[in-house]
DNA sequence: TATAATGGTATAAAACCCATACCAATGATC
DNA sequence: GATCATTGGTATGGGTTTTATACCATTATA
């Protein structure tokens, strides 16, 4: 009996570029109307040709996460907040009950890196989510919030030291689109969970870790209950 | 600032079917000394020409992965027990600690999935269960164990209902490469535990499908750290 | 010994990716 | 307003991978 000798998916390289940009606009790490590198660039960035790259950018282009501008000050840009709001909310209403799930990987893989990570972070680690916090903190925006927050919580799953886990959540966050919360107010409620997520990472706290994380789980169900009962 | 723009790692389509047998042979769910399909069948499974797929056959020769027989009754052949043991133990000596991560996320993993598999569970679940514990109970040798019990892992993963669940689950079972056991008793200690997860799916006792996961990876635990103790 | 099933080899074509060069558009600077 | 640097757009040729097809070599079995 054979069980898993099912047809393979190759992946042309032009795919791959174009999940890797989705990927960081997904997660917020790029910014809406962000200037992306020239195709040069960002084509030895990717270590690819030009002509390959020029590739996936139509179609991130034609899927409209992208535009491009010709000439000097040109180059590749970052829909604006409001197209990828609307390819967020799409995504998400095709699909309710999938981002469910992701959300629920989310808070089992979150809550468990925060454990492992309260345990065994470095001080390289920790000068990384200082720095994701002191971001958060500058935030003036909802982009700018989101992004802050994806390095945050990137940071503490690379420190779970569990390669498996921060693949995971790598991928979770790379696909749940959330849209940008619209005004981004200062002392948010969120801010005080992130903040005792980084003193529990600091005094290696492991319970206060994971109790903190299940409160940014809880903050996350409440997010996408939310968006999915107004699309609907 | 960019984070995420790396170099692309594409993947030539020989190496995917590499991976994909690979895997295969360390979940268990190719037995040693098994007779994989002819050339001609195995790339029309895998949707590739046969050039690639030979391609693939000489890595996994290569590698002892495999060994190739011509003539009538001739084709791809499983290694023999002896040497996957050798295959399997040499990869843990090799990294002891990424394969006690690989337990650590299984561990996670597989809990939050029997939890989920209890209460989504629906009667073809409830099926592939039912074999795969029959497989299990006619199992004589080690691999045939083995692969019984990766079944009806596999099973449960997909009763979650959580596909980023179950891709990690089945990434973390072909990722650990456990040697098999010497002998196989009848009305092993871990038959009860596998009765005790299964009756617990049947009855949606969540409680219950969660402890029996969690004394499922205790076994894991040990058999691990056994393995890393007597190859140090 | 004949046959069927199997791996081994050869050839040509298609698809994909790359390196390079040059053209076209555009904004900034003088 | 002219010039220039920066950027995307296009063209060409070549290398690598994958495919499709056909045919040869080996081997167990009837």
């Amino acid at each position: 009996m054979l069980w898993g000798m099912r047809p393979l998916e190759p992946r042309a390289t032009y795919g791959l570029a174009v999940d890797s940009i989705k990927r960081q606009i997904h997660a917020g790490l790029l910014l809406p109307d962000e200037r992306l590198p020239a195709e040069r660039q960002l084509s030895d960035r990717f270590g690819i040709s030009r002509v390959t790259l020029r590739e996936a950018l139509r179609v991130l282009e034609e899927s409209q996460y992208i535009s491009v501008k010709r000439g000097a000050q040109g180059g590749p840009f970052v829909s604006d907040a409001d197209r990828l709001t609307q390819l967020a909310l799409r995504r998400i209403s095709r699909a309710p009950a999938a981002a469910m799930r992701v959300v629920e990987f989310l808070t089992i893989t979150q809550t468990a890196a925060a454990r492992y990570a309260a345990e065994r972070r470095n001080p390289a680690d920790m000068k990384r989510m200082r720095e994701a916090q002191t971001l958060m903190r500058q935030a003036t925006t909802g982009p700018e919030r989101k992004q802050a927050e994806t390095l945050f919580l990137l940071a503490v799953a690379d420190a779970s030291r569990n390669p498996l886990l921060a693949r995971g959540i790598e991928d979770g966050l790379a696909d749940l689109f959330l849209p940008y919360r619209g005004e981004v107010r200062v002392d948010s409620p969120s801010d005080a969970i992130f903040d005792r997520l980084f003193m529990a990472m600091e005094s290696q706290n492991i319970a206060e870790a994971e109790a903190s994380a299940e409160a940014l789980n809880a903050r996350l169900w409440g997010a996408i209950r939310e968006i999915t009962r107004s699309a609907a």
